[in-house]
DNA sequence: AGAGTTATATACCGATCGGTATGGAAGGTG
DNA sequence: CACCTTCCATACCGATCGGTATATAACTCT
């Protein structure tokens, strides 16, 4: 076996464009659009390449939107894996609700949030997206359950709350959260938002 | 003057299909497909009636969908009206949360929330549709503020708690319950999402 | 029975949808 | 240099989008 380590010896044109930062560029069009909502000729014309180029490097449409989705896990989502670190229920509840708020906050973006948008999103053609989309938020709610159950071993929860239920209960803010934020509420309005249910937060 | 209690003397060739009826089925249309996600052909095909038929009825597809709102908001969204006359703040968050469950449990009924499914499509057309959504949820929004408003006055509301915070947590939940329920939660995890909410319901 | 009016049915409109065929340009390797 | 491979640009594909023109059918009024 010969090493590998440059493993692409390009034989051909090179291409001419950056293939992260277009599909940075079809997060940022498919996170404000939706993915019907978003056209192949928004999405070219916003990643600065043509039609065929496009399909010679992601694919398809679907496709594209897929690896979007997974930049956007990657990239914007990382608090949630991070928040599961947190010594106590509530301390992961608060980095959940400071992570969606400062992400929601963050001035570059577009507001709302892809999954919610996705789950939303109705269109015939795009079922297997919403399929996919709400398959990828149950293993995270999966992984936030498992972190609660924890927590309720340990005594870290309140009396007569099941752990799944209150991981429902703190999805539901996280996604009015980003409802709200989609539709325009200021910056102040999401900060009470999160500051409200983390005074209501249950303690024992 | 006349008295026109028999307003209509009918004058050309009657229609056969019932007005309110095909409303009503194109509002299934628009709230399990959304805006964009809703075509002619199925909106036609769905009303039992052909394309001019529904042109001359209803004027074009962006009037068709605001009939369709206010029906849904007549309708649908009664219970946000009557929750406000509930005694007590509590009571008002309970018939709210409630009046929700008992919307997306509705066996007939699609999933989620229209106002919440407009929110979200996001497409260039349907911006005006959004900002249309938008401008009505802030109405109610500010119904149910004066209502806790009056709440905070009558000492009804817990030290520390502004009534348009609590409002917007309130929003946030419904929201998140109907963003759950499209995305195929079942009614008994809707159920204990309700049940978490009100058990963390803050009191005096 | 006509005339006037309104609804229905079919076929059609330009625009846009996602996706692709084709021809040439830009690189490597003989 | 020819040769091969890959990428870019233009033009194009059938299908569907929202919306409409035209012709005919069904009704009331004179």
């Amino acid at each position: 076996m010969e090493q590998d380590l440059a493993p692409a010896p390009p034989k051909g044109r090179p291409r001419e464009f950056c293939v992260d930062q277009a599909l940075a560029a079809a997060l940022r069009v498919f996170w404000s659009r939706g993915y019907e909502g978003a056209s192949m000729a928004e999405l070219t014309a916003e990643m600065g390449i043509t039609k065929p180029s496009l399909y010679a490097a992601f694919g398809n449409k679907e496709a594209l939107f897929n690896k979007a989705l997974d930049l956007y896990e990657r990239e914007k989502l990382a608090y949630m894996a991070t928040a599961l670190d947190a010594p106590t229920a509530r301390g992961v509840a608060e980095r959940l609700m400071h992570g969606a708020l400062e992400m929601q906050m963050s001035p570059g973006d577009p507001k709302g949030c892809l999954g919610v948008i996705s789950m939303s999103a109705c269109g015939l053609e795009a079922e297997s997206i919403k399929a996919h989309v709400v398959a990828r938020r149950a293993s995270s709610e999966a992984a936030l359950i498992a972190r609660f159950e924890r927590a309720k071993a340990e005594g870290d929860l309140p009396d007569g709350l099941e752990p799944e239920a209150l991981v429902r209960y703190l999805f539901a803010l996280m996604q009015g959260l980003s409802v709200q934020a989609g539709a325009g509420a200021t910056c102040s309005q999401l900060q009470q938002l999160v500051e409200t249910s983390l005074s209501v937060w249950p303690t024992r």
